[in-house]
DNA sequence: AAATTACAGTTACGAACGTAACTATATCAA
DNA sequence: TTGATATAGTTACGTTCGTAACTGTAATTT
């Protein structure tokens, strides 16, 4: 089956090399301006989306491992970007808010992903990243 | 600008999760056959693909860091599944080479990287795969 | 030829990772 | 009501990662 496999045509190797050129250089943009790790922009970006969440939540919508979450989450406290409210009825539960900070912060991070975001459109033309888009999230549900 | 920015339409994010369904997807075969790493596989892949190389060449071809194809070669070394052999004219060079033992688990893991290319194309379909396929080598240029 | 610069590849180190075990709380079952 | 089970979230630990510094060799400059 040898002949079959040519490697530079291998969907997890296309896959992969893409997606690190792509979600790699919007990295580089949180990460200079704020030192932030592509978890925290992550945390960040969800709670900045849907407002106050839970961290069980945030895994959810994220798909990140719970240990990094937690991780983010503590991070991004320390910085004094979020307050955690403890749920009175289940005291399990955190609630997770973005303070004016985080807020501002997040808002400041959307900007660059608009232009971010404009560059790569450009690059592929509107109707290639339009089915782009369409088929990466046919593939969400593999 | 906040309102202009969606998460769940955001490339970035999209490549991501779909990059990691699709490459992780296959990495549970060499890893739980092999007990191999990601480097492991891809430097295997492009020594069998491509036959004797030097680490460097392995970079080129592979875009991986170099600490990664150093260590990558090293544990494969230990397998017994690579020998290398230092260039005379220049004793920097290690030509690297997969043992009969490599090129058969590589052939084995091609049987199987055949076998996931087939369920992913179903999956999608064969127009949508060759589309999805094209667009990720164009972001290659990016 | 000696000094400098460039390159191949490795290693040291601190940061980030994932698994598994843990704490604390809540729910369910007997 | 108590004992078992489940869930939210954190932590400990060993692994992997990337940067930067390093070793050894070759090429270039003076």
């Amino acid at each position: 089956m040898k002949s079959e496999f040519n490697l530079h045509s291998f969907l997890p190797f296309l896959m992969h090399h893409a997606s690190e050129k792509v979600s790699l250089g919007f990295r580089d943009i949180y990460r200079d301006r704020y030192r932030m790790t592509r978890s925290e922009w992550r945390v960040l970006a969800t709670l900045g989306q849907y407002g106050a969440l839970t961290a069980t939540e945030i895994v959810t919508h994220t798909g990140l491992h719970k240990t990094k979450v937690s991780r983010a989450v503590f991070s991004i406290e320390q910085r004094r970007w979020l307050k955690r409210c403890q749920n009175e009825n289940d005291r399990r539960l955190h609630l997770l808010e973005l303070t004016a900070q985080g807020l501002s912060a997040f808002r400041a991070l959307c900007d660059a992903g608009v232009t971010y975001d404009r560059k790569v459109r450009d690059f592929l033309g509107e109707d290639d990243f339009k089915l782009l888009s369409g088929l990466l999230t046919k593939l969400n549900d593999l």
